[in-house]
Formats: structure tokens, sequence, C-alpha cells
DNA sequence: ATGAAAGCGCTAACAA
DNA sequence: TTGTTAGCGCTTTCAT
């Protein structure tokens, strides 16, 4: 067993209080001090966070409850919130649900149960209700690159509705008239919102809006694969395809290739997520690219600061963050 | 304030061994299980895990350090790993230490102070000394992908040795004798055994290994595209090269792209891990794949059952997982 | 500045 | 089967 205060009080002659209010930071005589230190290091005395979490009812440890880790936007979320987090002395207890509502709804009381001091979360249900026991704890929750309707909470979400409006407003400009889109699941957030910025730029360009141009994909690099050539074969006039996220352009990708198709010459695209991969294509992709490290941080901050500040009844955050679009070679103008 | 157990006791009338036998699995009259249900409802009851930890000596967590979070070979480990456990009720608390050893050193006294149940790692200390400490504490420690002189504990490694040969022998069996080399930092375990098996295949072949062929790269995107431009400048002779990670595959396939080469005509390829990446290339490429959720599967076996018979002094386990070449289309034949 | 003692929510030994 | 009680390691009054 690991050494206790009560070793250190043993081997120093000390009362408890005096150790603890060494390690809180209290006043403590030097000659104290300097007894008390000879005995960390003797015993390898190391705080019990388990015993005082449970007397000061914090744990620092924050939940993190995200559709799937294997989703390289997820993770660099996290990447950048576990290093805020971690070294302000938070712990990132990290739940993948794999999309699955149900998974979701267990991983909330499983934190529930570990006394997380909040909970960050890209959520997968959409309704809410996974949410609502976890906020009757009072505990602050943070939402991610979706929202939800009737869930009052902070959240940093991306302004995914304009990040579509310039990829398809780009395209326009580029001479393309049948622009066909891979979107999300239709009830997820960020996926109407980019739909409805497709709608947008054809509509600042008067030009209508086929159905027959609308994919809704799945958000993975096999749904990706079979949305575009489902887009290819309804539509042979289509000269452009825009793809929604990361995993489904590296589908749409694999798609084009594996039918013998040739960016840009045959097809453009514009697609989703990770410079470097974008890059690594040839030719290399003009993409929307999303502050994925900065969300994640963001997140940490707001979180840190309602932990210190538990009552403060402050405003709720409600951050959008921009997104870019970065021009690769895989669009061709087309004159008229 | 969440309910605890005296509220339930309060509610029902019931002592608390009674409750506790409840939520142990002990006997409890039906009566009376009924009882405790409905309060377990009405008061919105959830476990304490924290104090039952602090009672039970067992936090029923599970500290993860691995080298880079946003590594995709390490990602998919933590997939694999995390499902399994939250499955049996373990949380899993992540500490991405950016290959830096010094953070390293402090994710383990966190995780110390944490009083996680044990600890799975991905090593960046080469030498091993941030594992001591931990292991001091005679909890369970399981380490991956890379194995450490001196640290007594379960290992789950990939044949990396055996790999590179395939990877090398297949290459010198479609024609080519200047293959050059991307390996990781001379001190990576895993770095070391591709480069061996790098040497075995050609020692079998009785090719000589030129010293120019090899270079070391760093295990990210930009180094590869680095390495594979120094490869290339100072080897005209060369028509393959063996990449020996994703990160640096990506980078090299950047990099070809950028000097306008084209694969396989101007220059042969196989890579590693990453499937998806692979065929999303144009032409797809071959590469070496390595079964990382397995990694991570394996791994909580190993570790729950560690955990589940604690004296049990059982060998140490040592398991080596194979990898796969897979083929695309970006190695050439090239005839004598 | 320091010590003694209560108590956070739970489990487990013991008694009934 | 159930109730009573001590105690896990810490923080935090309250005295001194």
């Amino acid at each position: 067993m690991a050494a206790t205060m009560k070793d250190i009080s043993r081997v120093t002659g000390l009362g408890l209080a005096t150790i603890s209010s060494y390690f809180n930071g209290g006043n403590v005589r030097e000659k104290n001090r300097e007894k008390i230190e000879q005995a960390i290091d003797a015993l390898h005395y190391e705080v019990n966070e388990v015993a005082r979490g449970l007397r000061t009812d914090a744990t620092h440890t924050i939940g993190v409850v995200i559709p799937e880790l294997n989703n390289v936007f997820c993770s660099e979320i996290i990447t950048g919130m576990e290093d805020v987090l971690r070294s302000e002395g938070y712990a990132t207890i990290v739940c993948d649900c794999r999309s699955d509502p149900a998974i979701e709804k267990d991983a909330m009381e499983f934190l529930l149960r570990k006394r997380v001091d909040g909970l960050v979360s890209v959520p997968t249900d959409t309704c809410g209700n996974n949410l609502l026991e976890f906020m009757k704890s009072e505990k602050p929750v943070v939402l991610l690159d979706r929202q939800i309707q009737g869930i009052a909470c902070d959240t940093v979400l991306v302004n995914n509705r304009k990040a579509a409006f310039d990829a398809v407003q780009y395209l326009i400009g580029q001479g393309h008239r049948n622009i066909g889109i891979i979107g999300g699941p239709r009830d997820v957030y960020t996926a109407r919102e980019r739909l409805d910025g497709y709608a947008d730029a054809h509509r600042a360009a008067g030009i209508p809006v086929q159905e027959s141009l609308i994919v809704h994909g799945d958000y993975t690099i096999r749904g990706g694969a079979a949305a575009i050539n489902s887009l290819i074969s309804r539509n042979p006039h289509m000269t452009a395809a825009f793809v929604t996220n990361y995993e489904m352009t590296m589908g749409a990708v694999i798609g084009i290739n594996e039918r013998g198709l040739r960016l840009p010459g045959d097809l453009s695209l514009v697609g989703y997520d990770n410079l470097e991969f974008a890059r690594a294509c040839s030719p290399s992709l003009t993409i929307i690219s999303q502050p994925t490290a900065m969300i994640g941080e963001k997140a940490a901050r707001i979180m840190l600061s309602r932990l210190s500040e538990p009552g403060k009844e402050e405003k709720l955050l409600n951050i959008r963050l921009g997104a870019e679009l970065i021009k690769g070679h895989s669009v061709a103008e087309i004159r008229a």
C-alpha cells in the first residue's frame, strides 16, 4: 500500500492538519516544511486524489463523450482539450459511444457514478434526453460541434453554414452549375447547417437546387464511397461535388479512384478537414478546414472557468469558430 | 448534492448493510428489494464510485499513456481497449505525452495520484525509468508496441521484424535492387526491429545493404516528406522505398506528389498502416497493415485478468501479433 | 502555527 | 437476512 498522510505524521511527529496545510499552500514553519519534504521523499508519498475527492466533492476529472474516437475530428479535439486540462491537474475520461445513443446514455450514467466534475460532449442523441440526467447534477456541461434545442449550456460550434456557403460559392465561381453534395445524416446538426449553406450559395447565385444532387451519407469512409458512386451514376451532368466531412471525403476519393475517374478533369471536388490528407492526395484536395485543436482548447478553458467559479450564474457562452477554405488542385475551372 | 445510501436508508427504514448488500449482489428480501428500488428511482441515486474506491482501494480506472493521440495507430488501439474496459465497468484516463519523456513522467505521477488500478502504455522513454515509479505500486502494467529492456511486465507487440522482412522481400521479388527505407527514430524499439527486417530481406537475397538508402525519420507527416526528398536526391538509382509508419507514409506520398513524380512509374512504394488511406491513394498503396484494434483489445483483456486475480504470480505474457502485407498498385515489376 | 477530532459515502466485520 | 459500527485518506472546523 502507498504511504498516507498518517505515515508522514508518524515520521515527522506533526499533526495531520499541518501536513494537509503544507499540501494546500497554508503556512507551515520552515523547519517543519523541511521535515515534511524529507518524509515525502523517504516514503514516496503521492497525494491520494480519491480520498481528497471524496472529502471535497471534486474529483478533478472531466468526462468526455464523443461519437467516434476513430474520427480524426474528434481525436484532434480531445488532444487539444486534454492538453489544457491535464496541465491544470484535471484528468480526462474519454467515452467513445460509437454514435449509438444507447451507449451514450450508459456513458453518461457511468460518468455520473465516477463523479466527474464536468462533462464535455459532441452529442450523439439529437433530442438531448441523454444529457438531461447529467444536467440535473448541476455540474457544468459544454457541448461541442452540435447544438441541441432546449439544452441550456455552453457550446463551442463551427460556423458550418458559412463554411459550406464558401465552398459552394467557390465552385460556382469556377463555373460549376451542377454541384453534388454528400451531406451527413439528416438528424445531425452540422449536416443540416452545411446543407443550408449549400442551398444559400445556390440561392445567392440564382441557381436552382436539384434534389438528385443531394445525397445523405453517414460520415463514414464506406458511406462516402457509396455516396459518390450514387451521385455519379444518378447525375451524368454533375461537374463537381462537395463532401461534408473528412471520412466521407476519403471515401469519395477512394470511390473516384476505383471508378477510374480523374480529379479534376472528370470531376471537381471540395472535401472537408485534414489538411495533411488533402495535400497527400494527387492532385491535392481543396477543402474546408476546421479549427479542431482550437475547439478542444476553448472547451477546456470554458470548463475550467466554470469550475473555478461554481456559483457564478454567468450568461451561457455560445462560441462560433470559423472554418477556412484551403485551395488545392481538385477543382477545375469551367468556361461557359 | 447527489443522494447517498444514507438517504435510501432513511427513506426505506433499512440499514446501510442491507442497501450495500443490495448493490453488491447479496441476499435481500424481495420486499426490501422493491423498497430500495423505489427509493433509488425517487432519489435518482447513483453509486458514488469515489467513496467505493476509497474504501475498496480499487477505482475501476485504468491509466493509458501514449506518445500521440493524433497518431492513428494509437487512437485505434485506444478505441479497441476502451470499448472492452468500459463494458466491464472500467474507465480509461488517457494521457497524451506528445512523445516527450518529461511529460510522460508527469503523466505517470498524475495517474498514481489518481490511484488508477493499472497502467497501459505505449512507452516514450526508451530506458524505462518513467515506468519504475509506477511499478513500485505493484499494480499491473501492460506495455504495447514497444518493449523495454529490464522492465518485467506483460507486453503486446507486433512482429515488426517479420513485417518489414515481408515488405522488402516482396519488393525484391518484383525485381527491385535499390530499395530505400524511411525508418523511425534510432532509439525506438519498433524502428530498430523494422530496420532489422529490412536487412534480413537483403541478406536472404544476397543483396548488400547501402547506407545511403537508409534514412531515419521521426514518425511524423512532415518528417516523412523530408525523408523521401532526401532519399530521392541522394539516390538517383533507387527504384523503390519502404516507409515504416502511417504518418510518414502520408508524408512520403505528399513529397512524391509535390515533386511531380508518379507512383509506381517513377518510384515504387510500400507504406505502413491505415488501409483506408492506402485505398484512397491513386494508385492505391501497397502497405503493411497492423492489427491495431486487436492490440487494444488484447491489452484490455490482459489487464482485466490481472485485476481479477491480483495475487496470482502468473508468468508474464509476451504476445506477438502478426502484420499483413496488403497489395495495392504502388509497386512496379522491374524486369532485368 | 499546530493538534485533535469529525465526517465525506461507502464496505465489511460482527452481532443480532 | 438485517442493523450497528469502524475505518478507508483526506480536509476542515475548533481549540490551543
